[in-house]
DNA sequence: TGCTTATAATCAGCATGCTGATGATAAGTA
DNA sequence: TACTTATCATCAGCATGCTGATTATAAGCA
């Protein structure tokens, strides 16, 4: 009686295996839907919790969006190219950049977000309705557990 | 009475956001423990699939393990500059390019399996025992339905 | 055979994500 | 005040992922 060797596993017995597929079927399906205002999920993240909370700094932003500091520069510097948003000093820190959305970046935003509902509902749709919330369940359960192991875990901000 | 609007919109009722975070949460777990071999989930899902099929072209084991061709070129780059993964030349067909495990590339993947599935066990330890699987059963649904939309779907192969 | 089409692999370019280091500034302390 | 430590933002470097183009080869067909 050997023990499981490697030779027999099968990766459709990983649960790593099918977020990771989920993960990208899921950026398809926004990019889809999203196609014509040229914004990514995490691009759209961004504008949307710069523009519920207008002169957020990049840390707390970074942090309740699940980013990384060191990826959300490249993501704001996007942004700010396309005239999205804004980056200021803030008045008292002067390591702070406040972020704020430009008028532009408020149009867009409520431009894209029915695409963006449209995708969502479809990333769950191949699941009976009850199910669906089932599923938003569980991952809640999952990622607030684990929420500590990525390098930008949310804080209770 | 408005039409819900962008400025209530709240990222925490998004599958989307919460499927990106658990892929995050996914990866990092997966990299803590198999930090000691050095090796990446792609590049244990690559490992696996040629060590279970040698002699596997390029084009199959990216559509086996949901891989964009383009993409699969760097990882097995990688993996062959390491003395993993050997790529060499189809008799019948000199477009194609065969892979299979250098004995490194077998022992590291005998390896590095113990460390994997203590890997997958903790990704879905927040849930109770008996969701664990219904959990499995959901995402193999979500993916399997929309499995054509990323640009490497799997085939029946 | 010669022409067209299809296929395998690669490449350039862009956008996440991570680690670890650095520069600028602020805050705490002797 | 001078020294140490902490914090915010950024950067270099690496590894996925995608789109679209290119190269080499094979296959189908006039």
């Amino acid at each position: 009686m050997k023990k499981a060797s490697a030779a027999r596993v099968d990766l459709e017995t990983l649960p790593g295996h099918y977020i990771r597929r989920l993960q990208q079927i899921a950026v398809a399906i926004f990019l889809q839907e999203a196609e014509s205002h040229g914004v990514t999920p995490v691009q759209y993240a961004a504008l949307q919790t710069v523009g519920n909370a207008p002169g957020i700094d990049q840390r707390t932003l970074a942090s309740m969006i699940g980013f990384d500091t060191s990826t959300i520069a490249g993501v704001i510097d996007r942004l700010e190219a396309r005239g999205l948003m804004q980056r200021n000093a803030s008045p008292g820190d002067r390591r702070v950049r406040l972020l704020s959305l430009t008028a532009e970046g408020r149009a867009l935003l409520e431009a894209v977000v029915p695409s963006m509902l449209r995708a969502q509902q479809r990333m769950l749709e191949p699941l009976p309705k009850p199910q669906r919330a089932e599923f938003m369940r569980m991952l809640r359960v999952l990622v607030t557990a684990n929420n500590e192991l990525s390098r930008a875990p949310r804080d209770g901000s």
